[in-house]
DNA sequence: ATTACTAGGGGACGAGTAT
DNA sequence: TATACTCGTCCCCTAGTAA
């Protein structure tokens, strides 16, 4: 997506020592001629400094070179929207989550990313898919693996740390379903609808846990 | 900087209504002609939806798509400092978190939150402790509890979800503990010193995960 | 060791055009 | 009108190698 020149500029923003141009050929996974001449590319276009040392070069990039990293990201940021919360509205629904959370294996693991056993029922919130990805997306995920219990395997499921009006609480993400279309399942370890009077057609802000 | 691909996938997630490959060439200054060829590519890597009319075609990002474009801007916002990480230089230590990583109950509880069975020894990292502060303090925090075994009670653990160099892996400190002053502790599924090629006094970056 | 020049090959691009 | 196929050109990349 990013072309090798990109590659390249977001690799310098982050160095702090001198470095070769064999080192960043294997960080970006072309040729050291191609880094060499891209480097002299990019230094002839003002977006980098290059001095030459004994062993290796020193790379920094210019102010010029730090405004098309950020005004790259300005659009992305843009095009994206802002996306740091999920809001939508409680829905009342068998979630297939309760039955996972019958569970013991995975019980025993939300525990973990909860901080206590997880209340044994899931809230669904109807969300705009499209919102749901980006706010997803930007979220450190947990994998919960999935078991065999003889009888039949039962799927790895995904985890989001989040949390609702301050308290901590976990998107599930059964892996295999193709994803729940616009409906997002919380799990707590305390029961949403009387911890947080939560009932069909509430409105639900759920937000970046921290 | 963007591959013509990424300003495509950029172009159609903020479009609402059908749009023409003429249309497209003409925003992102390639000819007609390629724009029906990458969209055709983007198609069959499964990033967009293209479904033809009778004039000109709706074009839409598929869940994958939007995950092109969100991680990208997530590498942006760290390249950029926005996003948050911590520098510092690899310490041969004490390990006190060795200590920790040989009890089961430990042991059981960050597998889950690090995915895979942790490597029974830590890195130690020598930062800025206001750095740690400030840092640590806006990533999510999980707490895997203390135990007793009969003999002495051991503290509670808190565990911070981070990256270094693309692997997923954790900062652990020892709740009770008050000397970790400028000092973080890494746990990883893997030997940083093996894996990354880390040891005393190399500079290592920590980031947020994702 | 390094960087970077030269030569050659492959892929991306656009003009023309079928549909 | 549209999209998209064919094909010739050119650009970018890499291998070899000089400095």
């Amino acid at each position: 997506m990013l072309t090798t020149k990109g590659e390249l500029l977001l690799r310098i923003n982050s160095l702090k020592e001198p470095t070769t141009t064999v080192d960043l050929a294997e960080a970006t996974s072309v040729s050291q001629q191609s880094v060499s001449r891209l480097l002299i590319d990019l230094a002839a276009e003002g977006l980098i400094i290059k001095k030459p040392l004994v062993h290796g070069l020193e790379l920094r990039l210019t102010s010029k070179g730090l405004n098309v990293i950020a005004s790259l990201a300005a659009r992305l940021e843009h095009a994206l929207g802002k996306g740091g919360r999920l809001t939508g509205k409680v829905e009342t629904g068998i979630g297939e989550g309760k039955y996972y959370l019958s569970m013991e294996q995975y019980k025993e693991k939300l525990a973990v990313l909860l901080g206590a056993s997880p209340y044994p029922g899931t809230l669904n919130v109807r969300v705009e898919e499209t919102e749901k990805e980006t706010f997803l997306a930007r979220l450190p995920l947990f994998e919960v693996p999935g078991f065999e219990d003889g009888q039949r395997t039962y799927g790895p499921i995904h985890f989001y740390p989040v949390s609702v009006a301050g308290h901590d609480c976990g998107i599930v993400v059964p892996v295999r379903t193709s994803h729940g279309q616009g409906l997002v399942e919380l799990v707590a370890p305390f029961n949403f609808r009387k911890t947080l009077g939560l009932s069909e057609g509430h409105e639900v802000a759920i937000e970046a846990r921290r």
